[in-house]
DNA sequence: AACTCGTGGGT
DNA sequence: TACCCAAGAGT
């Protein structure tokens, strides 16, 4: 539902007014320049920020810009990634940076489709990066922010499953005129750091006092469980586990190493097989395997 | 539209 | 302990 222009008004006054008290000291906000925030931006996909940090940091002292990582082996960008997770991000930055380099002049471009139309950039990362690189106006629906319009404006726990078109237009509803990106970085942060999925801090709220969850008593989620994902015996681990192996050494690895990293022959081999379809491994002479050159 | 894709810390 | 879930994207 729609909160009233009264309600808007001051749900802009006092968050803003939070988030100049609370901000984060994050580095891409301190220099929030177009190739640090598209970076971070990667990093952050479904990577908590204390994990991104020291792996952030390391990277942009080794590629200031994008030429710089260009100009380096996709592997290398995958090594570099480190335990981030979904390393299958890590290629897809380096294939912007290409991507930057020969269509972009080596300049990350500020066109919201322009930055669509990069690899591992979808809707959320293009507004991310038009709004806090270049101060334009547009919808940043992150996991955050639809939390905090589902509790605030909805007086649900939790969002839908996936983004509605509801959901949209009411965040479309909700921005500002003058200083949207600063309002997408306060309700960004307010749903980080107060407004959290799990253990939500209300008595630190600048916003409880017009939150329709909390005036509707904090009900519970109410519908279909979310589904957790599956870890234990997955591809997916299989796969993290193979990777690990390629990543620690600078030598091409041995089907005998890979073997001791995981024991279902069927599976580590079907895993092997998908890591160098995504271009995450590249295979070498004599039956070994690198990161791909 | 549902599914896949890593990793690790918090509760 | 056993989940839950984190600045999503691609297919």
């Amino acid at each position: 539902m729609t909160p009233s222009p009264t309600d808007v008004a001051a749900l802009h006054t006092v968050l803003l007014d939070w988030f100049d008290r609370h901000a984060r000291d994050l580095p891409w906000r301190r220099d929030p320049s177009p190739w640090p925030v598209l970076v971070s931006e990667l990093m952050l996909q479904q990577t908590p920020v204390v994990r991104v940090l020291p792996v952030f940091e390391a990277w942009m002292l080794r590629w200031p810009a994008p030429p710089d990582l260009a100009a380096e082996p996709a592997g290398e960008a995958v090594r570099a990634w480190g335990r981030l997770g979904y390393p299958r991000r890590a290629l897809r930055l380096h294939a912007a940076a290409v991507a930057i380099v020969e269509q972009h002049g080596g300049d990350v471009p500020a066109d919201h489709d322009d930055l669509l139309a990069l690899p591992g950039v979808g809707e959320y990362t293009a507004a991310a990066v038009a709004s806090f690189a270049f101060g334009q106006r547009h919808v940043v629906l992150d996991t955050n922010v639809r939390r905090v319009l589902a509790r605030v404006a909805d007086g649900q726990q939790y969002p839908a499953p996936a983004v509605t078109a509801a959901e949209r237009r009411l965040a479309g509803s909700v921005l500002p005129e003058v200083g949207a990106h600063r309002w997408a970085a306060a309700t960004m942060e307010l749903g980080a750091t107060v407004c959290t999925a799990r253990s939500p801090r209300c008595g630190d709220c600048p916003v409880a006092d017009l939150c329709r969850w909390r005036a509707a008593g904090h009900p519970e989620h109410v519908g279909p469980p979310r589904r957790g994902q599956a870890w234990d015996g997955t591809d997916r681990q299989c796969r993290g586990r193979l990777l690990a192996v390629l990543r620690d050494s600078t030598d091409p690895v041995t089907l005998a190493q890979l073997e001791a990293a995981w024991p279902d022959q069927q599976q580590r081999m079907r895993c092997l097989d998908s890591l160098v379809a995504d271009g995450l491994v590249q295979p070498a002479a004599g039956s070994t395997y690198t990161l791909p050159g």
